[in-house]
DNA sequence: TTCCACCTCCTACCTGAGGAGGAGGCCGCG
DNA sequence: CGCGGCCTCCTCCTCAGGTAGGAGGTGGAA
């Protein structure tokens, strides 16, 4: 029996999911939440597998409540449910914690799915969106080093403190030497790399994950 | 109607996809292969609007014949569908530009769904796996967009071409106007958000996902 | 030893980038 | 209407950045 702590300002939707729910075996509605402000406290008394979440909802919103619930201690997984296709939401949401992301135009089956997979211990994304989400974790964890394997050790120190945009005085006295060597090794790497300047090489440096953002 | 092409180097395999795809209306495998070497002569002989694809297979593997394939013009969506559940695979397999990466052990209906997401252009990917790309996601993209709303919508698109290593010359002719134009915006920039030099301004870019790597 | 790659530092020179300070035109808002 | 923000373009000036061509020192490999 999953127990399921259903989350929105709106009756209507609630009473939506609640038939949904009832509707399957092996599911039982243990509490509801109007406002995000009482979720902690309905999980804490009511000890849910999982949380159905609406995102948009008055005082605190999902996301917060979201953020709130995952900082207590053994948290059930949260499965957003939102109107809105969002950037910013899905963002929001899977920072604060979320482990499951759906549309409110999906299906009930998918509603049910991803309750079943939240309380299972895995993920859930809503098609629409896992799109993104894979799009953020190809350009993420990048697979080695690429080949700039033409630089020298010193060259590509170098080429490091210039994809951090430091000038080449700072970089001189980063490394210990003149600014005059800094510009030698500048040079070469600039041949090697069939670089222009130090905007291609902050570019390059980027692009071969020789530093990254942030 | 949905055309399909199978490729795995078991006969089996591809015969269990083939009845499943039949007994659904909608769907027709319009080709197979058994080797990753295939593909490519064979997508682009019969133009699938989804590629099933296994990842073991001899001579050339399902990762290597999907980064190839995603390398031609307007290349099939690439759903992956393998026995192992491997963290190596899966992130070659996204890498290389699989859309959806779902597990064998799948059920029908699941493979089905996949399908059909990718044909709408979407994702897929199994529950089980969801929840490592999430977390990779969480800890890769910080912001997917962060306030850097102090410029105009003209020092933005400067700003943008900054960051893509672009010279003053150059970002005006890309924009159609003169590179003392330019000069200002630049100026403007960096008295706005503090920065130093051109350089900064590409890091600054990259941070803020104003541009993003490779 | 000789050779070579690398690191270091040098001078001299040229150009793009950036700062200062405006000016004119367009448009939306009070 | 006038004000202010934005976009556009201008000049004059300075300097960091980049090019060209070298020279001396080290250490490892042939």
């Amino acid at each position: 029996m999953i127990k399921v702590l259903l989350v929105d300002d709106q009756e209507l939707v609630r009473s939506g999911l609640r038939r949904i729910l009832r509707r399957k075996d092996g599911f039982a509605v243990v509490g509801e939440c109007a406002d995000g402000a009482e979720v902690e406290a309905a999980a804490a008394a009511e000890r849910p597998d999982v949380v159905v979440m609406d995102l948009r909802m008055k005082h605190v919103d999902g996301i917060e409540a979201t953020r709130r619930l995952q900082a207590t201690a053994d948290p059930p997984p949260v499965l957003v449910l939102t109107t809105f296709d969002d950037d910013q939401l899905l963002s929001g949401a899977l920072r604060a914690g979320a482990s499951g992301f759906l549309l409110k135009d999906s299906p009930a089956e998918d509603v049910i799915r991803g309750v079943r997979s939240l309380a299972a211990g895995e993920a859930c994304l809503d098609p629409a969106v896992t799109g993104r989400v894979l799009n953020a974790y190809r350009s993420a964890a990048p697979p080695p080093e690429a080949a700039a394997d033409e630089l020298t050790s010193r060259e590509h120190d170098v080429l490091a403190l210039i994809g951090r945009g430091l000038s080449n005085g700072e970089i001189a006295s980063e490394l210990g030497i003149s600014e005059v060597t800094v510009k030698s090794h500048v040079g070469h790497i600039f041949v090697k790399l069939g670089l222009r300047d130090r905007a291609a090489a902050i570019v390059y440096a980027f692009d071969h994950r020789i530093v990254t953002p942030k």
